[in-house]
RNA sequence: GGGGGGAUUCCCGAGUGGCCAAAGGGAGCAGACUGUAACUCUGUUAGCGUAGCUUUCGAAGGUUCGAAUCCUUCUCCCCCCA
């Protein structure tokens, strides 16, 4: 099967330039393709983890992924999508955020015998002579034509720099350049992507480089089109620092069901039947459905091991399975509840609460449990009696679960 | 360069001397209902504490018993004209 049919089985593809080429291209030769990442923060998020699948369908099928981190685009900024400027960052961040990038990419990638290309746009953006450049670029883009384009429109009235206004060829000279040092042909992207895409694709058209596709794949959205991987602590990130394996898991576990057949599709290599065949459960069996997919993105991810780990610290707290040892767990000395701890102190060093305040409120309106008993005093004080085994588990919420261990 | 408008708590957006920690909406959190879902309803959303106190309305000063609201300077943004 043609990877192009895959991915539009699976659902990535929302537009292609050109798509019956693009596919017959995909279905007879090796096609070295690229994706872009601006490196705006030190992880990739839920949404860039889209953007993986796609890198390794593509992959798995044969083809060369380029992998562009946008050290030189980075310090522009994608004005797409944003109502503002977006801050700008030092050199020093981005090349921080670049090598940890470099870090996850290589658990989903093989870079081996050149299988994969990895490369930084900084190093031929920075050092651009600009007339040569508006010689050689600058003369086939048409700023009539940028200020239709969707990303700018919604800018039109806002204000729009020039600064901004030139990420988009920034961003199709990367296209011509990996075009010319590695025959990169297509360029892929997320649907918010696509007049950046186009702009590329257009000027190696132009510039007689010859042929180049572009294809934009689907955001991570819910069905209400909000995006997804959103948390209260921010995005779910894929760096188990940020983003424990447990809570990653507990975000996917927590979909809603009219996000499950997505997210299989696109977070998972689960086969089409099954995928159909789990998310088309009803009422509470489309839970079934939302643990493998928790499961097998987590694995993914962070690995079996891990995955394994969370899958089983959830169904402790949630269907009241035997082993409790993978619960997130925090140690605190046997002394601090010698005399007893107010249980405030004990959800801030617990680090559940933002603030003494959050703590208060949460008590107030019953949302803390200690060993399944609502605590509905403020002032309540933790015991050392209060632990069996030498443990003791908080709840907070509903979804929430915390075991103290003393050591 | 000239003229006009604006900057409010997570976001949007009211507020034009005390009744303002600041309306309303969004989003989040909690409770009820549930399937660790959605919907709906209720509560809640600066901090510390439960007496109240402290910090907050772009920044710094000033007027006043008292300012987010008035004055001065500054920074940034938008619009119109050139």
């Amino acid at each position: 099967m043609n990877v192009y049919d895959i991915l539009t089985e699976r659902g990535f593809i929302e537009q292609s330039t050109h798509a019956e080429e693009v596919r017959e291209l995909l279905g007879k030769e090796k096609l070295t393709f690229y994706i872009g990442f601006d490196p705006t923060a030190d992880s990739l998020t839920a949404g860039g983890f889209v953007q993986i699948m796609t890198l390794m369908h593509m992959q798995r099928a044969g083809h060369i992924p380029v992998c562009l981190m946008g050290g030189g685009t980075g310090m522009i900024g994608d004005p797409s999508d944003k109502s503002d400027m977006r801050k700008m960052m030092t050199v020093e961040e981005i090349n921080h955020n670049i090598d940890r990038f470099k870090e996850q990419f290589a658990r989903f990638i093989d870079f081996s015998d050149g299988k994969a290309i990895m490369a930084n746009n900084a190093d031929w953006l920075l050092n651009l002579n600009y007339v040569d450049f508006l010689r050689e670029v600058g003369v086939h883009f048409s700023v009539n034509r940028m200020l239709t384009a969707d990303c700018y429109k919604s800018r039109y009235e806002r204000g729009l720099t020039f600064f901004e206004l030139n990420y988009m060829i920034m961003q199709s000279y990367d296209f011509l350049e990996l075009n010319r040092r590695y025959g990169c042909k297509l360029q892929m992207g997320g649907n918010d992507q696509w007049s950046n895409i186009i702009g590329g694709v257009e000027l190696i058209r132009r510039i007689g480089a010859g042929e180049a596709f572009g294809i934009t794949t689907s955001l991570l959205t819910t069905s209400d089109g909000i995006k997804m991987g959103k948390t209260l602590k921010g995005a779910v990130w894929l760096d188990a620092n940020k983003t424990s394996p447990y809570e990653f898991f507990q975000y996917w576990r927590n979909v809603d069901d009219a996000d499950v057949n997505k997210c299989l599709r696109l977070l998972t290599f689960i086969p089409m039947d099954e995928v159909n065949r789990l998310s088309a459960l009803e009422g509470s069996e489309i839970n079934k459905a939302k643990e493998i997919l928790a499961f097998e993105v987590t694995k993914l991810v962070h690995g079996e091991e891990e995955a394994t780990k969370a899958l089983e610290a959830a169904r402790a707290l949630f269907a009241g399975g035997a082993d409790s040892e993978n619960i997130p767990t925090s140690e605190f000395g046997s002394d601090l509840f010698e005399s007893g701890l107010g249980i405030i102190d004990l959800l801030d060093q617990a680090k559940l609460i933002p603030t003494r305040s959050e703590g208060r409120r949460l008590i107030q309106q019953g949302g803390i449990k200690i060993n399944d008993a609502t605590i509905s005093d403020m002032n309540h004080v933790v015991k050392a009696s209060d632990f069996t085994d030498g443990s003791l588990m908080i709840q907070k919420g509903k979804k929430v679960y915390h075991r103290i261990k003393l050591s």
